[in-house]
DNA sequence: GACTATCCTATAGTCTATCTATGGGAAACG
DNA sequence: CGTTTCCCATAGATAGACTATAGGATAGTC
């Protein structure tokens, strides 16, 4: 199966964690990880090192609260949850993302 | 109007560029510059300090080919073409393009 | 009881590729 | 002539992803 894991698009990880939150509500770095990978169909794949460096960025920008929680698994788990912060940037940056790749596909499919 | 020039995504200027070729066949930086900014309905501006840089790689890897020639305008410029390398890079970084923004869009369309 | 797999967080350092800033030079046009 | 437009090129800053590494705790298995 052609099926390789792809790198995340720079630019475009804060939009996916913070679309992941809006859909799980309120879960720890590993679970927003894992709902990336599979609800892409296993194509995108958040590392470690760029998640959560990515996940303090938007705790101090005030896009997320997080608090320490017991996971399902009863582990010591941070959760974080979307701020009204955090949905107005997301709404930006899904209305920038689309102006975007609009703007590449009309340049792409131009025939 | 809320037409605010943007950034060119990393990853996707070599592909924009080739594209371009495909479609103007023979064509200095400056020309494929203006391109891309008038396909995209001036949305996707490619700086110069991005533009021929990106052209010295691509001349490096083989992807295309340059020759100095009078343009259009009576200058001395340098024009690019397409090589049959470009042209199967180009056919690789547009599958991987589509692969990765059909996954994205599962993400971010997920109900 | 020891061992291993899985779950979960975190940081330092590297790397790629874009941008800004800068510095040319030559033709056209008023 | 002086200004605008056309055209090339490089150095340095910057952003944001990655790799590599380190750690600890629970559950399941032998």
């Amino acid at each position: 199966m052609g099926n390789v894991k792809t790198e995340i698009p720079p630019g475009t990880l804060h939009m996916l964690i913070l679309k992941s939150l809006v859909r799980l509500g309120d879960m720890h770095g590993y679970g927003i990880a894992q709902h990336i990978q599979q609800t892409s169909d296993e194509v995108l794949q958040v590392e470690e090192g760029s998640l959560y460096p990515a996940l303090q960025r938007m705790l101090i920008k005030g896009w997320v609260a997080a608090e320490w929680k017991q996971s399902e698994n009863n582990r010591r788990a941070r959760f974080y949850q979307l701020t009204p912060e955090g949905r107005k940037q997301l709404a930006r940056e899904l209305r920038n993302y689309q102006q975007v790749s609009g703007a590449i596909a009309k340049v792409i499919e131009a025939v």
